[in-house]
DNA sequence: AGTGAGATGGCCT
DNA sequence: GGCCATCTCACTA
């Protein structure tokens, strides 16, 4: 069953624990390869240090930020990886929802030779070749390339883990606000450095 | 096991 | 010129 639009449009870090065990769909002409959403971060726009829209900051980058909830938002960091975001709320709140690890549900694509694992943001987005093509597609369309369902798997809120986020020390106290969010014991969440 | 450097491009002062 | 919502590899021990 796929997610409606209406489902982007709650609270960001409502919306980021709500992704935790949907289904993250990439469609390739007519296969569909499916992985399960175990981790993420949620980024909370015009007043959070840690987030591209921080103060209202409207770059071409981050137009894709000030879409309705329900598109996607894919960057490149490092100059080498792609990081895929779930914007939500409306237009006056450029939010977003960064997928930080999937669980695989189907064979590796053909390409990935190397078996790329899922377990961080750039490595996910490398195992399904997510770039920026990939950038402001409508998660809600069965039409899309990209787009989010759900399947009979639920978690219980006993079973979501919070803590700070990872990567954003520069931001000072936002750095430890609990906006991200794991499925707690499942192997393809990312290993974190310290 | 833990540390550190390098890759590499867009966006920033 | 410097920093980044990252990751891999090489080096120390």
């Amino acid at each position: 069953m796929i997610l409606n639009q209406d489902f982007y449009f709650k609270k960001t870090d409502v919306v980021a624990k709500s992704l935790l065990g949907k289904i993250l769909n990439l469609r390739l002409g007519s296969v569909i390869q499916k992985a399960r959403i175990v981790e993420v971060e949620a980024y909370l726009g015009i007043q959070d240090p840690a987030c591209h829209t921080y103060k209202n900051k409207r770059t071409n980058r981050t137009q894709s930020m000030y879409l309705a909830g329900g598109h996607s938002y894919v960057y490149l960091i490092y100059g080498m990886y792609h990081c895929l975001n779930v914007v939500t709320r409306d237009s006056s709140h450029p939010e977003a929802v960064l997928i930080r690890a999937v669980q695989p549900l189907s064979a590796a694509l053909e390409f990935n030779k190397k078996k790329i694992s899922t377990n961080g943001p750039g490595k996910l987005c490398k195992h399904f070749g997510i770039n920026k093509s990939h950038d402001q597609m409508q998660l809600w369309k069965r039409t899309s390339p990209l787009f989010i369902s759900q399947d009979d798997f639920q978690i219980t809120k006993a079973e979501i883990v919070s803590c700070s986020r990872v990567g954003v020390d520069y931001a000072g106290e936002a750095a430890q606000w609990p906006l991200r969010f794991y499925i707690s014991g499942n192997p393809y969440v990312s290993k974190i450095k310290k």
